[in-house]
DNA sequence: CGTTTGTTCGGATTCAATTCGGATATTTCC
DNA sequence: GGAAATATCCGAATTGAATCCGAACAAACG
């Protein structure tokens, strides 16, 4: 039976064995990261894995909380500057700064990322989705022309699962006939365009 | 090593397979599929199964090429009628022709559609992308105005990957705070918005 | 028919995930 | 301090699903 660890040589191992895992992922992909290989990279016993981790999906949820975690501390770390910016100008800036939190670390999560089909199971969404909506609450707070929009929840819905699909989508098989810019443009335009036109009606 | 199958027979086996993997998955999820469910599923003997795949990868992949494949045809069949209509009304009725596509034979594909991680990794989105992009120069050829746009390449990539991602995460997790219809139209406002503002520009 | 080629099958094999029981480290408490 | 209690670590052994293989069955062909 798993066990919650007490002491900090336990806490540490658990910390070595996710971080163990996303080198394997990133380096031999979902195939490649067996058991062995994660305990083998966390300098650990395979049998030490299984001590804090049901089983092997534990491990990758781990890593999709840490990824998850830590990507809304980003977001929340730029709330304060975005949301002074329009609403073009807020996309843009958090796309960047969601980029450059995945290039980072040699590109470790980026690499991981590209498993999409395993962040897709276990990151989860939820509390980025809800930091980002947070954020677009404090945006339209300093820009209240933006409540005046009728179907606010859909249209929330809608650029944040955009803007996180193409990109991630992006990311995993750039498309040589534009930039990631010119895509982080293209985003930041679709949601300007489209709230000023909905005002005006 | 893995054989074309030559005779009727074996092509129709190949084919029960796929269907059984089919079933096998929607009714047990990606982890109940064994080989030997999807076999029993088949009404065929576990062996059979390598004669035509290499593994059990394999058969996943003829799954997401069948899914690709159904569906390029569904949007080819839609193709007449929506490249009449204006781009709001295109993008509006596109999705609720791929929503029905996804819930037939008992919603089918969209149980598979579910385990989205195996989604992501097998289903070939080229074919799918390319017959939207050929759409969606046939619908510009009826609305000449479009090719004003100058970005056309950036925006037609956000466009698709924005409404298959956006609809399909909805499908798998709906939002009760609205239904599947407002975010179609949402999608579809989108897209018009933003082409009637950036021509005005 | 007899031969050759294609097909089906399910028991045997393999290999990664998981378990288990003992060895080792740390804390507790006298 | 030191001995008991608790927590941690480990890797050989087990398990079970994926895969292989060789025998048996079917069709094609002369």
């Amino acid at each position: 039976m798993t066990r919650k660890p007490k002491q900090n040589r336990a806490q540490n191992t658990v910390e070595t064995i996710v971080q163990g895992a996303f080198i394997a992922l990133a380096k031999h992909g979902a195939e490649g990261a067996t058991t062995r290989q994660i305990a083998e990279y966390a300098g650990v016993g395979v049998g030490s894995i299984y001590e804090y981790f049901e089983n092997k999906e534990a491990i990758f949820s781990a890593m999709g909380e840490r990824f998850s975690r830590e990507l809304v501390t980003v977001i929340q770390g730029a709330t304060t500057n975005v949301v002074r910016l329009s609403l073009r100008d807020a996309v843009y800036e958090l796309i960047a700064q969601t980029a450059e939190f995945l290039k980072k670390d040699d590109e470790l999560y980026l690499r991981c990322a590209r498993e999409s089909a395993l962040m897709e199971k276990h990151v989860p969404f939820g509390p980025i989705y809800r930091a980002l909506a947070d954020l677009f609450v404090q945006h339209a707070i300093k820009h209240p022309e933006i409540l005046r929009l009728n179907n606010l929840q859909t249209m929330t819905y809608i650029f944040i699962n955009s803007g996180i699909a193409t990109m991630i989508r992006y990311l995993n098989h750039p498309n040589p006939s534009f930039s990631f810019d010119d895509l982080a443009k293209g985003l930041a335009d679709m949601a300007g365009h489209y709230v000023e036109k909905e005002l005006k009606l």
